[in-house]
DNA sequence: ATAGACCCTGGAGCTGACTCCAGAGTCAAG
DNA sequence: CTTGACTCTGGAGTCAGCTCCAGGGTCTAT
């Protein structure tokens, strides 16, 4: 066993699970390894690194399929940049309407949590409201939401 | 047919599908309408208030078995309020952190974008880049993330 | 009575990214 | 040679939140 690692080790190496590792190849994300005589993958140190591309760009928020466009420009290793771009600047346009939803939710997360720790502070020994503020306020404003 | 919606204009009126509302009863979101004679289900105002409210609490993140609990909340309308607070709390601390890591990874994003467009600025006529410089970052800064 | 729009049920299918399983084979150590 | 850890395959299952479909029934207008 001079040349590579079996399934096992790749997976704690890399933190993934053994059958996720199997499932990038069959997805097409990672190459079929080699074998051992008995037909045990065997992974080399590049492996393990696409492993790692993988991660990382799924981090970046990149979905499988993203990837593996991303690894195959890598290994045609052309004109790579101007399909790259397009995707990275895609998923930047995506995860900044991202951001800004999340921020807005969070403001409104903010105060019905406000509303909530206020009605219950003052009803202490025996709350005298009828329904709780946030459930009315979100059944309450109906109509716009875009704005 | 004096009370009662029919589906296809509660779906309208609310912008969701047929099935979708049909869903929402199916899984306990939506009480069981009343209906016709032949079986059409007959919608009153507070049916469609309460499809407002799911979609209002899903724009916010919610579920849909955590909406489940706020309309039963809203249902008992005894002591609510601790409850509620606690599932918007969690709301509120999971949305911070996504934000927290939508951020990290605009920057990355834009970093890797104006890296693209500097390789493809230069190289107009006929690129003389081996590889991209994008993918090759992704692929070089292994090990550390959490940071 | 009939056309056409609408609605019914239930059950299957979809997306994405895994996760789990049974039953069989392989490998390294003692 | 046996034990026990590991691996193999193929396929099914999971989660959320729908979406679609066939084969029928209902409602309304003419």
């Amino acid at each position: 066993m001079a040349h590579g690692v079996q399934i096992g080790k790749v997976a704690r190496a890399t933190e993934m699970s053994v059958d996720t590792i199997r499932f990038y190849e069959k997805e097409g994300l990672l190459r079929e390894p080699e074998r051992s005589e008995g037909g045990f993958r065997l992974y080399s140190a590049r492996d393990i690194e696409t492993l790692h591309f993988i991660h990382k760009a799924q981090e970046l928020g990149f979905s499988l399929a993203d990837i593996r466009e991303l690894l195959l420009v890598q290994d045609e290793r052309t004109e790579a940049c101007p399909h790259v771009r397009d995707l990275i600047q895609s998923r930047l346009t995506a995860v900044r309407g991202k951001i800004e939803d999340l921020k807005r939710l969070e403001r409104h997360l903010k105060q019905a949590l406000c509303k909530c720790e206020d009605a219950l502070g003052d009803g202490k020994a025996g709350p005298a409201h009828e329904q709780c503020p946030v459930l009315e306020e979100i059944a309450g404003s109906n109509g716009k939401g875009k704005g």
